[in-house]
DNA sequence: ACTATCTATCGTAATATTGCAATGAAATAA
DNA sequence: TTATTTCATTGCAATATTACGATAGATAGT
């Protein structure tokens, strides 16, 4: 025990999960906090903007981007990250969809 | 280590990830698909719903209400669990937010 | 070639999460 | 009072996450 039982979930709730536990981080909030501050989708300097050691940020790049929430290309020496639209548009979708059928029962509730 | 360094992220960024953070597993995110899809914001049988133990889903429900995104009203041998808007108001500003400044630079990015 | 720079990976320690059996606490029903 | 029902808490084992030093790989400049 100890692992999570995503065999007995559906895939859209397992993938949501996934999502969401990658922004469970706020290191990874931050991360992303940048990459929508600065103009041009630059690289690598999240280091310098980190209270965290290289390898840490290493770490939770890799994690955002199996998530599938942000993108890396190659760019010469440095490593150009950015976020991917897409999947954000994916949980964008699942809150406007949650508030809208909040919105229909509102009376009903505690 | 191996501990979070929240001290030196902002409240927000802190905030955020600890709702990211309790949506990050399956049983919850289908703990809250049930809460929607009940009619009125019906209370315990969740259990029977969910392939998990008692005590595993009373875990859930103890951190979905510790992040914010569900309250529990005591209804007599029962308890009504519900979820709470405003919360999830906050996520879906966060992700529209990014969703809008996504859409300005959308040439630049990679 | 050598050196500097940037990023990823390995290894490991500290801590957190997940899941459940057993047990409690509190209200209801008999 | 004595069940019964409903949910929370405790305690523990299995597993995952977080963080970083050390190191490795890849590219750019000299």
């Amino acid at each position: 025990m100890g692992a999570t039982k995503t065999q007995h979930f559906t895939d859209k709730q397992n993938q949501l999960a996934i999502l969401a536990k990658a922004l469970g981080h706020p290191a990874r909030i931050a991360i992303l906090d940048y990459l929508l501050q600065v103009d041009t989708c630059i690289c690598g300097d999240i280091v310098n903007e980190l209270p965290l050691a290289q390898p840490t940020i290493s770490q939770h790049l890799k994690e955002l981007k199996n998530a599938g929430l942000i993108k890396g290309n190659v760019d010469g020496n440095a490593i150009c990250y950015c976020i991917d639209e897409t999947v954000l548009e994916t949980l964008q979708k699942y809150f406007t969809n949650i508030a809208a059928k909040m919105e229909k029962k509102r009376a009903d509730c505690c």
